[in-house]
DNA sequence: ATGGAGGTTCCAGTAACGGGAAGGTCAAGG
DNA sequence: CCTTGACCTTCCCGTTACTGGAACCTCCAT
C-alpha cells in the first residue's frame, strides 16, 4: 500500500504520517521507487494510535500505549495508569473551562451589545472593580 | 518601574513581558542605561491582557480587545461579538473534552488494572470490537 | 574592587502537525 | 515516444504563546 491508500483507510492525513514516521512510531519498508511500502500491520498501528490522539492522548503516550500493547508481559495495571492520569488532565482542562465559560457567561449577559460605548466586558478586563465591588 | 517589579505587580513572568513587546501589545520606554521605563499605563495595559487571557483568549483577540478599550468610539456590540464568539468555541472544547471523558472513562472502569495483560484499553485502542460488539 | 541581583539580547525548543516548493515516478492517452 | 496529471519524495518554514539558557551589561552594597 502506498501512502495516499493508508491515508484513506487510517483516516490520517499523509502528512501525519510521515510525521509520524520521522519521530519513529511506525517504520514502513520502502519500495524500490523511495515510496513507504505500508503493510497490514502498519495499517493497523496507525488506526491504533489515531484512535488514541482522539481520545487526547499525547503523542509521547501514544508511543507508550503502543509498547504496551505489543508486549505480551504487560499488566493492565500500567494501561490503567496511564489512562487514569490522563482521564485527570482531562479533568482539569474541563473544569478550567468551565471557569473561563462562567466568569464569560457572566460578562456577556451583562454587556448590552449595542452601539454605545460602555462595556461591563472591557471595565471588567480593566480592572475597574465597578462590577465586583457592586454589592 | 523596572520589569522585574511589573512583574510582581501584574503577575506575569518578565519573560512574558518582553514577549508582549516584541510582539507590539506594549510600548514601554527605555531609560539610559537600556532598562525597559514602564508606567502606570503599561502596568495597566499588561493587567488587562493577563486577565483577558485568564479568560482564555488569543493574543490576537487580546491586541483587538485593547484597541476596542482604548477606542473611544468603539460599539459594545463589537465587544460582546467577540467575548460571545469565544463562548463557543469554549463550549466546543468542553463538549469534546466530554465526550473524550466519556469514553476514557468507560474503558478505565472496564479494565482490571491489575498484573494480568487483558485489558479492555489497549482492545479498544487495537480496534478489536470485542467490547463494543457485546450488545 | 567585587559580588550578586537585577537587567539586556538572541537563539533554540516546545506539540503536533500543515503548507508549499522542487523534484522523482507511474499509468494512461495521443 | 512524449506528455499530462496524479501521486510520491524530501526539505524547510510557520503555527501558539511562551520558556530556558547563554553571554553580556548595570547597579548597589560592602
Amino acid at each position: 500500500m502506498n501512502i495516499g491508500e493508508v491515508a484513506q483507510q487510517s483516516g490520517l492525513p499523509a502528512k501525519t504520517i510521515r510525521y509520524y514516521e520521522d519521530i519513529g512510531l511506525i517504520s514502513p519498508q520502502r519500495s524500490e521507487n523511495g515510496y513507504r511500502a505500508f503493510r497490514e500491520r502498519d495499517l493497523h498501528k496507525l488506526a491504533f494510535i489515531g484512535r488514541a490522539r482522539a481520545l487526547g492522548f499525547t503523542i509521547e503516550d501514544c508511543r507508550t500505549l503502543l509498547a504496551l500493547y505489543q508486549n505480551d508481559h504487560r499488566e493492565s495495571g500500567q494501561v490503567k495508569a496511564l489512562a487514569e492520569q490522563h482521564l485527570v488532565a482531562i479533568d482539569d482542562k474541563i473544569a478550567q473551562l468551565r471557569s473561563m465559560r462562567a466568569t464569560l457567561s457572566h460578562l456577556v449577559h451583562c454587556c448590552a451589545g449595542d452601539h454605545r460605548p460602555d462595556c461591563p466586558i472591557l471595565d471588567d478586563l480593566a480592572g475597574s472593580d465597578l462590577h465586583r465591588g457592586d454589592a
